[in-house]
DNA sequence: CTAACCTTGACACATCTATGGTAAGGTTGG
DNA sequence: CCAACCTTACCATAGATGTGTCAAGGTTAG
């Protein structure tokens, strides 16, 4: 099966062509181009675009999602500080929590 | 230090009090409440607060990256999902998708 | 009791996201 | 050469997000 171009990997995919077009302008699905500037969607393209559909109807997932994602795993600093912001807000009832509050609990009792 | 109310703490960590209660509803700052109902933000929900007002200054984050953040800690299937999806798109050049591409490459050429 | 808080809920609005369409022009295959 | 693709670059728009403000009513402190 040789490439597809956008509108056949459009049909082939579930997508519409103008989408494939916004997903490359957001680095999520880039086909390589052929000699005259078409897409040229291959093999792993066209399964990438399946399962992104696939994310999207499981998952509830958006193209912003994914993009800040890949932010994620892209940039250590962010992913550190995100993952133990949210960490700090897991520990309900830890004890570091608990040693945090106690005085305002004391003097709202 | 006592707990502070809402107006309080907005004043105390720069956001605008309707934003403390917008925060809330999304759940990425929950204060306890008092009997009648007033939020109550202690230490925790005040460092909470202004981390959070850093992590938006430094990386250009919003409530809805979080969010998104959150969910993906706590659904591991997501997570998986997610990871390998984004993890397939960064091996440009690499032997999977050379081998999965080579045919095409030879049809195209 | 009153002023100054707080509560929820609603309306408003700018901005962004996701998507469609359309126009002007290049490419390709029969 | 012509039909049917493709390209980029716009304009439009429905829905979501972020934020302010206001109204009707409860709470609290002096």
């Amino acid at each position: 099966m040789p490439d597809l171009n956008v509108g056949a990997a459009a049909a082939e995919t579930g997508w519409s062509a103008r989408m494939l077009r916004y997903l490359e302008q957001h680095g999520l699905v880039t086909p390589p181009r052929s000699q005259a500037g078409y897409r040229a969607y291959g093999l792993p393209e066209l399964n990438r675009l399946r399962s992104l559909r696939d994310l999207r109807r499981v998952f509830g997932i958006d193209p912003a999602d994914l993009v800040f994602a890949r932010r994620l795993r892209r940039e250590p600093e962010l992913r550190r500080a995100v993952d133990s912001w949210l960490a700090a807000g897991e520990d309900a009832g830890s004890w570091v929590e608990w040693e945090q509050r106690k005085h305002e609990r004391l003097l709202v009792a």
